[in-house]
RNA sequence: GCCCCCAUCGUCUAGAGGCCUAGGACAACACCCUUUCACGGUGUAGACAGCGAUUCGAAUUCGCUUGGGGGUACCA
């Protein structure tokens, strides 16, 4: 093992919301640092102004920290290699390319849109592949002068000549490229500003950054970027490629399949940490088959070179079940801090924050979503309606059952929880011993009058939240 | 079109030549538990894409085919 300081970045462009595929990328990106004890940078890349924006910008900051995935360097808590936004950096990408040029790696393009779009067309017109021609490739001082004096901005082109490359993928193994397919690749736009994949290996150099994970649609980026590397003189990092994650349909993960911003996911009520979880298993498995780990549990079991070379497609039964499991077992305070702002439909101030806790408490069970909890907490905090449970309540049964609740319930204590679980239970066996009601169907009498529905929260529960007068007023009612 | 990547139950995956009559998880189904829904428990069903080759032996190696994905920009 080499003294190498492992530095890892995950660059994020702000044309969009932070997607739950750069999430994943993020994620190993985080652990693979955590494992190896290195740095994890974030590096914002705006170079196309058009498509940036400052929106974007705080939404991906803000789905990255409500992840926890929390960077060592970036744009905000700065660090000694920045700055860490791209458009901020537009001063240092010139001076490497006029480098190249220097060296005879590079050269200046006058071609306008129009010739290469007709290049385009004519190669696609012959059926052949396409590589720009080379036209700029070897005027003389005088023409570009020339060019130059009518006002016309050059781009600047990598030179590419002939070559087998090759490198070993992390997580793919080695990777071969024909380079000669490769046609001369714009590296700086005219209008000054750099292409990605020039501006990516510039940054990634002079951030130190050692361990390059990302989507396999990178893959084919990587030959280019490696050969600005190496006419750079600068030494090549180590490249991990990520299998995508798709749609169900096999398709990319778009917006038509539902959520795919990491804050979409959140305003429906998943938690990030069964967000986290659950992404890191599309592509990673944990050695001991449990798959319910937090972050420092999966960091330390982390092996990049395990993880899965193909796309996985993201489907939510498993995601909601996570969710569900995560709601489960989370502290109830924390859980309900964030169960509130789902509830903002209600008057939540009629009760006290221990009794806000004890409803979400006894409604967490069955729920998959946080937003879940606004359906099923809805009887404690506003009158039933009783049109769906109208039928039961009718019934012989249940006309009996009610009759002699409401007359029991007036001397239950409501100071003593345990009492009355253990008078419904007698309650219970009354009934049963002397009509032969099922008990279920006893207690589906007095929850259909209590909530108006046959499901929901322990019955015990929900009368001593509920409190003798709202009860005894309930009962009433029907 | 050309280049590249990938291929185990519906889905996520374990599996690095004999431990595989292929294991786990989610989903499905059945049963049990039970004051409902759930949770939990037990069980059932369910896969090595196809064809060749190497080998005593292949899910595991190689080739081809097929299928899926990505790229092919002065987008990132």
């Amino acid at each position: 093992m080499s003294d190498e300081k492992v530095r890892v970045r995950i660059a994020p462009s702000p044309s969009g919301n932070l997607h739950i595929g750069t999430a994943r990328t993020a994620l190993f990106n985080y652990l693979f640092a955590k494992k190896m004890h290195g740095k994890y940078v974030l590096r914002i890349e705006d170079t196309d102004l058009d498509r940036s924006s400052e929106e974007y910008k705080q939404n991906i900051f803000d789905s990255l920290k409500a992840l926890g995935l929390n960077w060592d360097e970036g744009p905000d808590v700065g660090g000694q290699y920045g700055p860490y936004k791209q458009s901020e950096r537009f001063d240092i990408y010139p001076k490497f390319a006029q480098m190249l040029i220097d060296k005879g790696y590079a050269y200046e393009c006058f071609c306008s849109n129009e010739d290469l779009d007709k290049e385009h067309e004519e190669a696609k017109a012959k059926k052949i592949p396409y590589k720009y021609s080379r036209k700029c490739l070897n005027l003389t001082k005088e023409q570009k002068d020339e060019l130059k004096a009518k006002g016309i901005k050059p781009s600047i082109r990598f030179k590419v000549d002939y070559k087998e490359l090759v490198f070993n993928d992390l997580v793919k193994g080695e990777l071969k490229f024909d380079t000669s397919l490769i046609g001369d690749f714009a590296i700086m736009k005219s209008n000054g500003t750099p292409t990605y994949n020039f501006a990516v290996v510039v940054d990634d150099m002079l951030m130190k950054i050692s361990h390059v994970i990302r989507g396999e649609d990178h893959i084919s980026n990587t030959p280019k970027q490696i050969l600005i590397y190496e006419a750079l003189g600068a030494t090549v990092p180590k490249f991990g490629h990520l299998g995508m994650i798709l749609a169900p349909d096999r398709s990319k993960l778009s917006k038509r399949h539902g959520a795919t911003a990491v804050s979409d996911f959140i305003k429906q009520g998943y938690l990030t940490e069964a967000l986290l979880n659950f992404v890191a298993l599309l592509g990673w498995a944990p050695s001991d088959g449990v798959e319910i780990k937090n972050v420092d549990e999966i960091a330390a079991d982390f092996r990049i070179n395990e993880i899965s070379s193909s796309n996985s497609i993201f489907e939510y039964e498993k995601l909601n079940w996570m969710n569900g499991q995560y709601i489960k077992k989370m502290d109830i305070s924390k859980l309900t801090d964030l169960a509130l702002p789902f509830l903002n439909k209600y008057d939540t101030s009629k009760y006290s924050r221990d009794m806000l806790e004890r409803i979400i408490e006894v409604t967490r069970e069955p729920i998959t979503l946080l937003k879940d909890l606004e359906n099923d907490t809805q009887y404690f905090f506003e009158e039933p309606k009783l049109d769906e449970v109208k039928e039961l309540l009718s019934t012989d049964l249940s006309k009996k059952v009610l009759e002699k609740f409401k007359n029991d319930v007036k001397d239950y204590d409501f100071n003593n929880e345990e009492e009355i679980h253990n008078k419904l239970a007698d309650f219970r066996t009354y009934f049963k011993e002397q009509f032969g009601f099922k008990p279920k169907e006893t207690m589906w009498a007095i929850r259909a009058a209590l909530t108006g529905r046959t499901r929901g929260a322990d019955m015990v529960a929900i009368i001593v939240i509920l409190g003798k007068d709202e009860v005894i007023k309930r009962l009433n009612n029907v």
